[in-house]
DNA sequence: TGACGGTGAGACGTCGGGCGTCTTAGTGTC
DNA sequence: GACACTAAGACGCCCGACGTCTCACCGTCA
């Protein structure tokens, strides 16, 4: 299997901090979280903590970030793999990332609760992220069909969507729901396909 | 009907500033809510706020639990002051007062978030003034059988068991059962009879 | 119209506490 | 015994929340 990651592997002592973060910014809020809440929610003393991550609060709320995307993206890609046709990939992915997106608690706890910065990670700021790392993740399986370039592109569009379907439903398709987000994707799908191949 | 309270009754604002109090402390915590936090919630200004509460954010949790126990006594009052006999008035009062306890929202995420400042509230701090309106509300209802002093001492017994039997609840008996409560309560009411009158 | 009470907006100095750094001691491993 | 890793906590810094204050504004009433 490929490794699709942002970094090396988190060690033990790592992974306990960032799920100390994860659980007490949930709690607290980003602003509200304390330093000394990690250390006493991970165990981890306050000397270890900084250097594990020197830098401090932001470097502690990045290194989470990337954590839970790469997690995200590992997961994702694990459903996806499965699948042989380029229909099939691209509603796989899409509806599974949408529907992962639903039942992650954190994110409706830190998007009810301090919308401001969750939504900057999910747009302005984050946005850029996550389509390296989707196109990392899906690239691989896509470029059989389409090639690189014309992978490159789907899966940014098909990122944006995903993410701005997820923020603001519409009545008209629900990604979440294969049987909806089949015929939607299938026209898009047309269009990145190239000219000389036939697609279905 | 007889205004049992425990002091003037709060002005419009007064209880905007309150309802923001218990709205963002309920949100972050004791600790980490800001009076900032209250501005802004309650549409209040700071000076405002600081002119109707002298003495900063103590005075405005104390101020906010005198409101919340005039409000639950007044509530249990109302559902105990058609009562008859003793025995209802007491288990309609117990009962009572256990399930609201029970169905109190704020109190149960306070006492998850912050278990030391709460149980503190209802317990080493609390319990006398829980207990003096306890006896301001009940007094009138329960004199009248059993006199003054006899009447004191039971309230007392009885908040003080419904505030243990909420906190931990016992396999033996529930309090905000009457079918459980009443065989429970009717030894202890006996044991406060006076002796020359029949008691059921 | 002018006086006046109530309020919003915000500046101000103070002070606590959270920050990031550093040192020390303890523990386990080779 | 040397070394890597960590817990515990002291340290100074500095930001931000606190409580106070002033001023302007608005509505009411005489």
């Amino acid at each position: 299997m490929t490794e699709v990651s942002s970094g090396r592997a988190l060690t033990g002592v790592e992974d306990r901090v960032l799920d100390a973060v994860l659980e007490c910014s949930q709690r607290w809020g980003y602003e509200r979280m304390t330093i000394d809440d990690v250390v006493d929610r991970s165990g981890v003393s306050r000397a270890t903590i900084y250097r594990l991550f020197p830098g401090g609060r932001e470097v502690l709320f990045e290194a989470l970030r990337v954590r839970e995307l790469d997690r995200f993206f590992a997961e994702l890609r694990a459903e996806v793999e499965s699948a042989d046709t380029l229909d099939d990939i691209v509603v796989r992915a899409v509806v599974g990332a949408t529907r992962a997106l639903r039942d992650d608690e954190h994110l409706a706890a830190m998007l009810a609760a301090e919308p401001g910065e969750m939504l900057s990670q999910l747009t302005v700021d984050g946005v850029p992220r996550i389509i390296r790392m989707a196109t990392a993740s899906l690239t691989p399986l896509v470029a059989n069909h389409l090639g690189p370039a014309r992978s490159r592109a789907l899966i940014d569009v098909l990122a944006r969507l995903t993410i701005s379907y997820f923020l603001a439903p519409s009545p008209l398709v629900d990604l979440g729901d294969e049987a909806s987000a089949r015929p939607f994707l299938a026209p898009m799908l047309r269009e990145f396909s190239p000219p000389s191949t036939a697609t279905n």
